[in-house]
DNA sequence: ACTGAAAGACACAGACT
DNA sequence: AGTCTGTGTCTTTCAGT
């Protein structure tokens, strides 16, 4: 397969509706970026032409992100994960931004989403240990403009991790 | 690349410390998978041979836990994601594993935490819409042996979704 | 541990049904 | 929208530093 990078447009075109086989495909592809095309051809009965030409299609249509590696956390010293909730003093959107800027630069932030509920952010921190994520909290996120109330709670278990969506 | 996929015993066995080239290298294969061995070898000045060689280490201890595909959640009809927190009635090892394991065969939740503070887990949820989740909520995961609390804080936005550990 | 070469497998494009 | 065929590139192994 291609070692072509996915980058895309996210939300850019218009994408047909997935048929069974695209989504047999994307099964696949989901629990192994690395299998050939060959093998996935033989496995949803088409040859590899078409097969070659629906993935280049969910592709360009942004259906698929990335093709990424995922690390075991611990074996690359980043054994900790902390669920930090945050929310801010003030709510207008030059605020936001600024926010959303800053927090797109911290390394240490995996995943950031905005929620419902009392507070107005939701951080996904990893870090090797807690020193390094008492660093963080007090010197880095703390420090950010704006920055109101601040929560963590610590991971002590993974029970299940996956990026399973298409089944 | 090889069309083998990673499966290991995750914390089976020991492995040596990564060195700067295997960092190098991960990186690249963080950000995409199916990045060519010799387009790896050329970014890190070696020839696709220790490449190779490092890349099966890595598979081998696990350090590569997975190549995965990621899909755009909307355009695979998953577009609304909820965290929701659970605290058990008894925490006994039996109901705790019990628990577990019904987790782990809905294909709802894609990641689940034990946590620290009031709750006992944490788990995020995908659902094609509201009417989809409160299904699961009402029909699934209420029913679940043992069920204490529930709350669910719904995901408005995605700021940042990454899995970028080594920089 | 690394380099370089060499064999076989693969992606990808083209002509056609 | 699909199968078949061919070309160039890639993975993967092996002998030699």
């Amino acid at each position: 397969m291609a070692a072509k990078e996915v980058e895309k447009e996210q939300n850019a075109m218009p994408f047909p509706a997935l048929d069974a086989k695209d989504m047999a495909i994307l099964k696949l592809l989901q629990q192994n970026a690395r299998i050939t095309v060959r093998e996935i051809a033989e496995q949803v009965h088409l040859s590899t032409t078409p097969v070659h030409e629906r993935i280049r299609r969910m592709e360009e249509t942004g259906v698929i992100k990335q093709y990424a590696t995922l690390v075991d956390h611990a074996k690359v010293k980043k054994g900790l994960m902390v669920i930090c909730y945050v929310s801010l003093k003030q709510h207008n959107r030059r605020a936001g931004a600024r926010f959303i800027k800053d927090i797109q630069e911290m390394q240490e932030v995996i995943e950031c989403y905005n929620i419902s509920g009392e507070f107005d952010f939701m951080l996904k921190v990893v870090a090797e240990n807690m020193d390094a994520y008492y660093d963080f909290h007090v010197n880095k996120l703390s420090q950010v403009d704006n920055m109101g109330h601040l929560q963590s709670v610590f991971v002590m278990g993974i029970i299940k991790q996956t990026h399973q969506l298409v089944h």
